[in-house]
DNA sequence: TAAATCCCGTATAACGTTATACTTGCAAAC
DNA sequence: GTTTGCAAGTATAACGTTATACGGGATTTA
């Protein structure tokens, strides 16, 4: 029932705590091989494991870092984060998740407690919005991995490292892929564009529709609650109200690009529920290539990133500056790739 | 860039540790107003907060708990982590999510690496397969609370709790929908049926036929990857394969229950792959109310149960069990609604 | 005036571990 | 026959915190 310390070893074989301690950490030029067998002995029996916490009350080190992020239901975020997880455990980390729920006070709380037992590191998938707290913490050393955003939009935090993909060549690829098709009524989805990123994905696709001869832009910018972005709990009207829009704004619209992949998946449900073919009548494409996308009917074209290789460079990334928290900061910014599925072809005549 | 202690704070309020620990814990009838201000101010400027290593090493205590589940990228597990993430924060726990991967040995050692960490309760949605190994712990006074398993499945195994639903029931339930929209070929789609839950959805699936005087058992099992279950990485293949064993193996058949949500999602995306409608030509109803099943076109009919009330109750067995590990093992068994949605009509004549 | 009681504190051990430095006893070297 | 060296350990402080017990000065009580 009580824990078994390196007291009762030494006790049980008649050692000091000293020895046992030389013997766990491999100092055996110290003990008689006897002495070695004996402990060893009594380790097995009594099933001894240090406590984690006298070590790290020690040496101040832990394994842990934290792993921030908005919602593990939504799709993308849960396969990012199963991605992180992966990555951190193989570079030896301990991650520990935190659903955020997109509420800087509990983010701050969840980052605050972690702090407190000694965690030094963290990446997170979800947007940290109080910059002056992350500035504090990064002036006390405090190391962050950052997704989705670049650089320049943290222009006065030095310290950062961040990993995203090219947001604006994810649109302008969307728009190309769906003009070199034929498509001329080309629109964009969207929840209201309030972060760096999605700014981004909005202005390639404007600038793609002009690069291309193409109409003027047809944006449906659709709002959910506060502290809630669609997918994070299903689509929960989101679909219907989406497809609706567009009919009633756009009619004679031939392909919509959703600024991620579970808009497009929404406006899809919605699109075929009022009876609309997809992609016969209307083409989608999706930025973000989560695994939803292929278990669809029809299956989502998308424009995505090897999200393996995003999270190890993040991992890679708080690794080397826990190791040196006073490097610049660093940016990996990944080309998204076209995946075509079933939701994109030519546009009916 | 180091750490803050109780003693910096007591030498720039120039009094003992004694006293900033008296402060911290609201012990104010040993100070002076003034002192305590002297404290307090110190406290603030300096940006103390304790550091729970030193806190838990004292007291022994930690609100640490595992959460255990075989892969967060299934939706199913998704859905009741997040729950299951909530409730425990709700309870002034601190879960620590571990992905399993459905390999004991991984499992094996986040328990274990926990236990050093002092944690005494975990919450596991995965099958927790080496039951000498969970024997060993719960001798030790480790606490269980496990989801989707009946207490007579770990017979010997006092001291641990179980929430799941009724299995045979929601099969059960879902045969007597289909008959009574007038399916008599109804056939049952599963992965191999290696633990006690799933068998229970298999018998009551059968024993609903017989009650129902239908057909005999049209069982298609589908084998996945010795440590992988759909839906852990989307379908990867599953939906064709299921699809077209359905269509060879029992033609004329009219319906289908999954065992779970997710299968049932996929051989929907294989049968309509295939060109045949849901839910005009066969009927679908999955196990698990997952938010998935109304995100599909069709949305699925599924039975399930409160996610949220299961995910309270579990934690609320962990909590009264840390505080009292001899009480006898404890059960609730929920009764799986059904949710009728697009999947499921009359069968063509 | 002596004793008891408050008020406002402080010293110390303990939690489980490791690193540093110290102690033996014995053999080899000079 | 003293010194040196080595093998095989052990004692102790420290990590940051709190609980327990212990002051001492001022005030009240008898």
């Amino acid at each position: 029932m009580q824990r078994i310390t390196i007291q009762h070893v030494a006790k049980a074989a008649g050692v000091s705590v000293s020895s046992v301690s030389h013997y766990q950490n491999g100092r055996y030029h110290h003990l008689r091989p006897e002495t070695i067998e004996r402990i060893r002995k009594c380790i097995a029996e009594l099933g001894y494991s240090p406590s984690r916490v006298a070590l790290q009350l020690k040496s101040g080190q832990t394994p842990m870092v934290g792993l921030l992020v908005p919602s593990i239901d939504n799709p993308y975020h849960a396969d990012l984060a199963l991605a992180l997880d992966q990555e951190a455990l193989k570079a030896g980390l301990r991650p520990v998740l935190g659903n955020g729920q997109r509420d800087a006070a509990r983010e701050k709380a969840f980052i605050d407690e972690l702090i407190e037992y000694g965690v030094r590191g963290f990446i997170s998938t979800s947007e940290l919005r109080d910059a002056a707290a992350m500035s504090e913490y990064v002036k006390r050393g405090i190391a962050f991995a950052l997704f989705d955003l670049r650089l320049v939009d943290i222009g006065g935090l030095n310290g950062i490292d961040v990993v995203s993909i090219n947001n604006a060549l994810a649109t302008s690829r969307a728009v190309d892929h769906l003009a070199a098709l034929g498509h001329r009524r080309i629109a964009f989805l969207t929840t209201p564009p309030s972060s760096a990123n999605r700014t981004a994905r909005l202005d390639g696709y404007v600038a793609a529709l002009e690069r291309n001869g193409l109409s003027d832009p047809l944006v449906i910018s659709i709002k959910d609650d506060e502290n809630t972005e669609i997918g994070d709990s299903g689509l929960a009207g989101f679909a219907e109200k989406a497809a609706e829009k567009l009919l009633e704004s756009y009619p004679g619209t031939t392909a919509v690009i959703g600024i991620n992949s579970i808009v497009t998946i929404g406006i899809c449900a919605g699109l075929q529920q009022l009876g609309v073919k997809v992609p016969k009548d209307i083409s989608l494409i999706g930025v973000d290539n989560i695994k939803l996308s292929s278990m669809m009917v029809p299956t989502i074209t998308s424009l995505g990133a090897d999200y393996g290789a995003m999270a190890a460079q993040a991992v890679e990334y708080l690794r080397t500056r826990l190791a040196a928290p006073s490097i610049p900061g660093r940016e990996t910014i990944y080309v998204p790739e076209l995946i075509v599925r079933q939701s994109t072809t030519v546009p009916s005549p």
